[in-house]
DNA sequence: GGCTCATTCTCACTTTTTGAGAACCATTGA
DNA sequence: TCAATGGTTCTCAAAAAGTGAGAATGAGCC
């Protein structure tokens, strides 16, 4: 284990359901001695990736907040992304999540939300959560517009069943702009989602509206799939013309 | 340069002002050769702590999201204190800005925040932002209840001109439980402080409340104090209970 | 096809990491 | 007060990575 990944491989160790780790636990759950580990993570804790809590034990640190922020104040898809979920939801009538994703290695994360006051429903997309790539329209409307080579590559790992009804669904998405699905990821829950593009680079995103199906009909689906491909459009807008001036 | 800092020198350039660089400025910046800044930030790329913007730039990665979402769910005093601020600017009859900070490196910085749905102004507290230790309520609260060992430590490193002066300001803080401060960071707000304390491990962190000085009286300032402290005191509560079942 | 520039690769040379064990240090309990 | 305990750091020689100058590759772009 070498460079960065000797570090990585330390903080890869703290999940949501393990979320506080002794050295002899990492030492073993890695496979090195703990002396070895006892280095690693006295160097994570001094830059604030690690800290420590009771008990000799170990859990994430405050950086990932320190970044964050300057993610949040820095990047432009999250600027401009934030600020039309905002609109977007702020204009929907009924109670929804709105939601701003991108690929991230093999799947699929949420990195802006806007939850409506008044939703009782939570969508699984939660920001920060790496998601599957196949299963939901927020997923479902990246991969569509992903350049074939890419795809290709990432399909080379689900063991698919049915590869070619799965792409031409795929391709009615990309026709269409936009992908609908109910109940594929979180049940009595409809997704509309769709893809934020940028010429030459390709799908960047996709912004997606999460609402009970109990309170949609068809028309009702039709207009929001209509207020969420404007928001992606305006999306792509503001990115483009913060490109420009430099 | 070795080990993690190689790694952390390069993120560290990564600011607000300065959010996206070609490698040939950081190479310049760190002095380093560009084969070696190439090395390091393909790394940081591979595990998203980078990704590549336009134009050979190279920008902060999704990575922190992440990290920062499983922050959320499993830091027991960032767990417990979203709660409690929550509860505690619900409560609030007058707009304001609650905020949970704790001591980060030689600063102070905010891990969570609580912003009244229509207060119309802002603390500079904002969440990852690391601020000044030797002013305004929500830092000086977190010094004055720091061990004597380690004040004097990073005391080392202030230009102080009146330290003693200082020091009984912060004993009285220590006595009187809270620390009241006004327009020190920010014009025409006042900051209302309590230290969240744990026995044996010294102070964790600190809870505040900020608010437009035109909105206070002395008495209505005695009654926020009040309920910061009681917010303290129930934060350490639930620390404690956490900490007992294990 | 021949530029330009970003990025990766190569390889001899340095520097760092590694790991077993000893040393250190704080706490606890005779 | 003196062991004993357990977490953490230190030591040092062997092994493994990192380094950097320059070459090679590759992707646009006249």
């Amino acid at each position: 284990m070498a460079g960065l990944d000797r570090y990585t491989a330390v903080l890869r160790l703290f999940t949501e359901a393990h979320s506080e780790w002794t050295v002899p636990d990492m030492a073993e759950a890695l496979g090195v001695p703990q002396s070895t580990v006892y280095r690693t993570v006295h160097d994570l804790v001094a830059e604030n990736f690690l800290e420590t809590a009771s008990d000799a034990r170990y859990r994430l640190g405050s950086v990932f907040i320190e970044f964050g922020r300057l993610l949040r104040l820095t990047d432009p898809l999250l600027k401009a992304g934030s600020q039309v979920l905002r609109d977007v939801v702020g204009q929907m009538d009924v109670p929804c999540v709105g939601l701003l994703c991108r690929l991230y290695n093999d799947k699929v994360m949420c990195i802006a939300d806007e939850i409506s006051p008044r939703a009782t429903f939570r969508s699984s997309y939660e920001r920060g959560r790496p998601m599957p790539l196949t299963q939901g329209a927020t997923s479902k409307v990246i991969l569509a517009h992903l350049p074939a080579r890419r795809f290709n590559r990432l399909a080379e790992h689900w063991p698919d069943a049915n590869a070619s009804a799965f792409r031409s669904e795929l391709q009615m998405v990309r026709r269409r702009g936009v992908c609908i699905s109910s109940g594929e990821i979180d049940k009595d829950v409809v997704g509309i989602a769709a893809p934020i593009l940028r010429k030459g680079t390709g799908v960047l995103a996709s912004i997606s509206l999460v609402l009970p199906v109990a309170s949609t009909t068809p028309a009702f689906i039709d207009r929001v799939a209509q207020m969420t491909m404007e928001g992606a459009r305006h999306i792509e807008q503001v990115l483009e013309d913060a490109a420009q001036p430099e």
